[in-house]
DNA sequence: ATAATGAAAGTCAATATTAGTCAAAGATAA
DNA sequence: TTATCTTTGACTAATATTGACTTTCATTAT
C-alpha cells in the first residue's frame, strides 16, 4: 500500500490529469476542498513534486478569478536542454532534485532504465558517504553535469 | 534449530510474506510494536539480514506516511565476478586501476560501452574535483562499487 | 480616476510524523 | 574468557501538515 501520505495522493491526482491533457488547471482552494487539507498544502505539493527538475513549468495568478496552471514541458523539443538542465543544476543538487533530473531524462529517452539507474546509484547519499551535505551536493551536481556534458558530445 | 531470539523471529516474519509477494512494506512503528521491540531494531533486522548480498533490495521513505519497503531481487550469474571484483578495489581506488576493472567489465560484457564511459566519467578525477588523493580514490571506489552491487541483480 | 473591498494565491515557520544512526549495555557462542 | 551478535534508547534527519500573515489582482464604490 503506497502512497499513505495526502500530498502524493493529490500529486497522483494530478498527475492522472496530466497524463490525457497537456496541462491542467486548477483553482487551489478547491482542489484542497476535495482533499480536506489547507490550501497551502498544495503549494507544497507543487514545490516539491511539480518542479522543473520534474519536467513540469508552473504558473499561477492571485485574486479574483486566479489559478495554478502545471503543464508538462517535453525537455527534447528544446535543442539545448542538456545546457537547461546543468544551469539548473549548478553547482549543487539534493538527492531528490537529482532523481527528478534523471527520470526527466530517462522519461525523454535520454538515458535508457539502466544508465538511470546506475547514475542514481553512482549519485546516491549512501553510495558517496560523506557526512558533509555541501559536498555531498556538490559531488552529485558534478557528476551528473559531467554525465551531461559527456552525453551531449557523444550524441 | 534455536533460533529464537526475535531478530530472527521478525527476520521470519518478514520473509514469509516475501514468499508470497514479490515486496513488503511496512510501517516500522507498526512491526515494532507487533514484536515488542524498539523501532530500532526494525533496522537492525534489515541492516543484517537483508542485504543486496542476500538479493534483497530497500527503500524508505521518512515523514508521514513514511515507509520501509523490501523487495527480493533475482541476482544473476555475475554475481560472484562482481563480488571478487568489489573485495578487489577494497575502499580506495586510483583513476587508473579503475579504468582497468570498468575496461575488463566492458570486455566480459557486463557493461556496454555507453554504460562502461558513464562510469569513467562519473569517477573522473576532474569530474569529482576534491583536491584530497585520498578522498577522490575512497570516492571512487565507493561510486564503482556501488555500481557493482547495483549490477549484481536484475531489474 | 481613485480608493476600498474582497477573493484569490504565496510564504514561512511551527509542529507533527515518520525513519536512520550510533554507541552502550546485555546476551550468546567459540 | 573473549569475540560476536542482539537489544535498547537517546539523538538526528527527512518529509508532511498546518495556519497565521502577506501579496496580488479584479471589481465595486466614491
Amino acid at each position: 500500500m503506497q502512497s499513505q501520505n495526502i500530498s502524493d495522493i493529490i500529486e497522483k491526482y494530478l498527475k492522472s490529469i496530466l497524463a490525457d491533457a497537456e496541462h491542467v488547471e486548477i483553482r487551489r482552494s478547491e482542489i484542497a476542498d476535495l482533499f480536506n487539507v489547507v490550501p497551502s498544502q498544495i503549494n507544497y505539493v507543487i514545490k516539491t513534486r511539480f518542479t522543473i527538475q520534474n519536467g513540469y513549468l508552473v504558473e499561477s495568478k492571485r485574486g479574483g478569478g486566479g489559478y495554478i496552471r502545471i503543464e508538462k514541458v517535453n525537455l527534447l523539443d528544446d535543442a539545448d536542454v542538456l545546457d537547461t538542465l546543468i544551469q539548473v543544476i549548478g553547482d549543487a543538487i539534493t538527492q531528490r532534485d537529482a532523481y527528478a533530473v534523471v527520470q526527466s531524462l530517462y522519461e525523454d529517452g535520454v538515458l535508457n532504465r539502466r544508465e538511470a539507474q546506475l547514475i542514481l546509484v553512482a549519485t546516491d547519499r549512501n553510495t558517496l558517504g560523506v557526512d558533509d551535505h555541501d559536498l555531498e551536493n556538490s559531488l552529485r551536481a558534478r557528476i551528473i553535469v559531467g554525465i551531461l556534458n559527456h552525453l551531449r558530445y557523444e550524441s
